[in-house]
DNA sequence: CTAGTTGCAAAGAGTTTGCATGGCG
DNA sequence: CGCCATGCAAACTCTTTGCAACTAG
């Protein structure tokens, strides 16, 4: 199957390197992208076929029913691991040593072979967390 | 809202007590317990009340897509982070002194505050990995 | 020409909800 | 008794699939 190089494969691809490394649910891009004549099947099926050729990302986020795509522009952010604020839903990075720090003492504790790409961190921001502990200090 | 002391409520509390620190879908806990005369929304209901209430996590793993629950008998059990093969399925757990020690890391890199109990990591487990290498030397 | 791709609408999986009935406190 | 919970089935959301028409190579 050499994956043929259609109109909607470029647009999608196209949409999806103006949106480097953000993640993005299926139905927003399908929005997007509806006035350009993309039908939402062929969203789907083409980011599955992204997926497999290792082209993008699909990850999930706790909390969240939908997968999450997300398209690196640089091999450098396939190197770092991510993070999903479940107070504000922003999604933030690791910086690429603790990223290796991390995968390293998971290895050498569990011998488990951490995969990056797909890895996504649960918890709370550096903002959220200011907010809530001011919230807190009001009381 | 006192969270009434239900037949249904019991017996899913007693299913979970005796799975500890297992993930469990919907679907699996609804059919273990369809002899016991609890109904799929009244599972739902209850799972999510719990959740609310912190006596269970709703986690979700990459690739899956349905949620699952998770029952933790002991405080300790709350506080290491979770590891999902995604080769063969099944869930790792990261001892406490090496979870303290990536969620610090990350505290400090990105003052981000790692929540154990909803984290769950994805990658190849020491098993899948040594049938992974053992495939690809055989050729 | 041939095999991969599209759009559409229908089918699926997983989860949620409206409503009348039933059970806890 | 009053209020919350249950069961059932219908509704919903997200995603996949069958099929005939279409298009890239």
């Amino acid at each position: 199957m050499p994956a043929y190089a259609t109109k909607q494969r470029k647009i999608l691809l196209s949409y999806l390197a103006s949106h480097a490394d953000e993640e993005l649910p299926a139905d927003r891009i399908s929005r997007d992208l509806q006035n350009e004549g993309i039908s939402v099947s062929a969203v789907y099926r083409n980011l599955a076929t992204l997926e497999k050729e290792g082209q993008i990302q699909k990850v999930t986020k706790s909390g969240e029913r939908r997968a999450f795509y997300r398209f690196s522009g640089s091999d450098e952010c396939k190197k770092h691991i991510h993070l999903y604020c479940t107070g504000c839903g922003k999604t933030y990075h690791v910086d690429v040593p603790t990223t290796d720090l991390v995968a390293d003492s998971i290895a050498s504790s569990a011998g488990f072979e951490v995969d990056r790409s797909k890895t996504v961190i649960s918890g709370i921001c550096r903002d959220c967390g200011k907010a809530a502990r001011a919230v807190k200090s009001e009381k």
